[in-house]
DNA sequence: CCGCGATGCTTCATAGTTGAAATATCTCGC
DNA sequence: GCGAGATATTTCAACTATGAAGCATCGCGG
């Protein structure tokens, strides 16, 4: 509705549409509407993890994915499940050493590469700010009951299956 | 560490699960697939506008509050409206001046503000880009019915609202 | 008027982020 | 083995982003 941008020419009931140009309106709002929500849950996330544990949101995502991964993680792997370039995850790294968070080692098979491990003292720091990142999205979450989570999580499904088919490169799995 | 993965109760093999205190698992995957999903286009949208008109993400933002706003805007508002830092928006607004896009000038009546709109070129460029713009983010969600739209945009709605009332302070409109 | 807290913006140090170029290593066809 | 292209990582310049500190200005109570 009200998407009179001139002259909708229609003739009969067979040629009805395809004459107007869309706008994407509603896909824009939608659009919109899933940037806000993912910024805020994002600005909250960042603001407790800096406030309560003076930490960062990369390096905490960081060390997520290397506590999934038992065996530690080869940095292009991390660069691509955090979807973030390959520099990126260089110098998130560097700092991450520093602070003793994690280890990096060459690998034995293939001298490119870097393997990247969690020190005993950085999981114990993850397993105690993991937790509470749980409460916080759980709290945040708070509004939805599991019927609309459920519907939220297909919807988001098809959503990421028509983005991905829709861009120039396939990617990744995540 | 209340929830021991451990100390899983179940009696038999029928009665298993439904005893560990939410460990917030489904809001987790959902709030991951989220992040994925904005991220997604975020990326696709930062790319094509960078190959297509080297332009960025973030100038395109702060060209699209502004055209919204007729009357030019305060930088406190475009801060809010995009929500990041006032500091941010400063070294923004400083390249988009230098490129010609936008013009600042203070406010007459209160000599702290400075109030920014968009030259003639600035709102051409803005149009030619924001019309790709649109296709773009309309063939990202083709995979979506309208049907689907609409739930996602009332689910996430909920969520929004789920979010605000969660967090320390109440924020802006948006 | 005078102060004083609130507000709007800039500055600063630090960090995250990108894309492209450079480097090193690997793999595979020959 | 050799060399060409592919792959993994680092380096680099530019920019985006943050939070805190600093200024200037405003508005208001006295």
């Amino acid at each position: 509705m009200t998407d009179a941008p001139g002259a909708e020419v229609w003739i009969d009931a067979e040629t009805k549409v395809e004459e107007a140009p869309h706008d994407h309106r509603a896909e824009l709002r939608l659009w919109l509407r899933l940037l806000t929500c993912t910024n805020l849950i994002e600005a909250e996330v960042r603001r407790r993890l800096r406030e309560e544990y003076d930490f960062t949101l990369p390096r905490f995502d960081l060390l997520a994915q290397l506590d999934k991964a038992e065996d530690g993680l080869v940095l292009g792997e991390v660069s691509r499940r955090l979807m973030v370039s390959a520099g990126n995850v260089t110098a998130l790294v560097e700092r991450l050493l520093e602070s003793g968070h994690i280890t990096r080692a060459p690998s034995p098979t293939d001298r490119r590469v870097q393997i990247i491990r969690m020190t005993p003292e950085g999981r114990a720091a993850f397993a105690r700010m993991a937790e509470d990142h749980g409460d916080w999205i759980g709290a945040l979450f708070e509004g939805l009951d599991e019927a609309e989570m459920d519907t939220l999580m297909s919807a988001l499904g098809k959503l990421k299956a028509s983005v991905r088919s829709h861009m120039r490169e396939g990617g990744n799995g995540a």
